[in-house]
DNA sequence: CAGCAATGCTAGCGGTGCTAGGGTTGCGGT
DNA sequence: ACCGCAACCCTAGCACCGCTAGCATTGCTG
């Protein structure tokens, strides 16, 4: 039992570090640097080893977006607990939201653009991104007014997210982000 | 000089058949589905013809996004013009636009989510891309307020976009489209 | 009609994700 | 203590990708 528990740990800690290895590459050079033969030669085992954890490299992916889904919760949770009325709770949420994503490019398109087959009805992606649309929930529900919660969230969402890849795609000047960032607060805002 | 130009003219047509394969092939199977080999058999000539009208694959894509950039701006102008009354011309553009990106998400992706790298400092894009935009500014002027017009028009935009494209990617349920697209036609019509 | 220039082909390079099959290693039962 | 077996991991390779070098062939020009 005690050598099963081991090769147990071992097995997970090598999982571990195939998220953390194709994360870390991703962030430092993009996704399209994260092969498998790369990520192979970083954890120090060989290419078929990668497909006894996962099912293929979008599986990968996947997991490694899974990370960022708990991370994103958590800044928006921060950022609207924290802020210093409920008035300016929206700014803050919509702040902490594209701030994340401008951070950690490669995370949020493997979260959002990426990686279209995502663990959706298993796991805890749903939990965390659940709690990620919860925050941003709770911050906009003042303005709702008449129209529904969930509509007026999802609505503001696709703002903060077309916000950031049209201006990562360079669609959008850099310089004018907080002004844009500032028109659709306000107009999630009352 | 005859010969000249229908040497001309037929080359011309060879990269209109290029670029036509390249955008059917998209429409039909996803860009993952358009190789340099597909679209060589497609019209009937070998790989390295294909390169000596394109740079490479990318360009071949930007061709395509270059058309379609175009056919957004008309339609774009259509919806807005054709609108009851201007107070409606908010939710017509919004509904025209959506309904491009869900109609030709091929063309969509090629757009706005691949091909980062557009001639969009030379061509025709620029004016397509800014006809597509003026549409939109046109039709949330009234509702511009104090704030800055262009502003409101990129915010705006990443609103539709985010909601094109969280949708398509499963991310939001698509029976509570039309919801959403109330809500942001309502934030940017008053 | 000869020579040349342009044109498009075959073949191949280095890379990708992924997999079949064989060795080697090390545990478990006698 | 040792032997057989099972689990594990590696080497080698497949089919495909975008892209290119170099050669034939074609067809215009003087």
């Amino acid at each position: 039992m005690s050598t099963q528990t081991r090769r147990e740990r071992e097995r997970a800690e090598r999982e571990r570090a195939i998220i953390a290895a194709a994360r870390d590459l991703a962030l430092a050079e993009g996704w399209d640097a994260v092969t498998t033969r790369r990520l192979a030669a970083e954890i120090e085992y060989s290419q078929p080893v990668l497909y006894s954890h996962f099912k293929g490299k979008d599986a990968i992916m996947a997991a490694v977006a899974v990370e960022g889904f708990a991370e994103l919760a958590t800044a928006l949770a921060t950022a609207r607990t924290s802020a210093a009325d409920p008035g300016r709770a929206v700014a803050d949420v919509a702040a902490a939201y594209t701030t994340f994503a401008d951070q950690r490019p490669a995370l949020y398109d493997a979260m959002f653009t990426l990686a279209v087959d995502l663990p959706f009805a298993s796991q805890g992606v749903p939990t965390d991104l659940a709690r990620g649309f919860a925050e941003l929930a709770e911050a906009v529900r003042p303005a709702a007014g008449d129209d529904d919660l969930e509509a007026v969230t999802e609505t503001f969402w696709s703002g903060l997210h077309g916000l950031v890849t049209l201006m990562r795609s360079g669609r959008l000047r850099r310089a004018d982000h907080d002004r844009r960032l500032a028109v659709l607060v306000d107009r999630f805002s009352r």
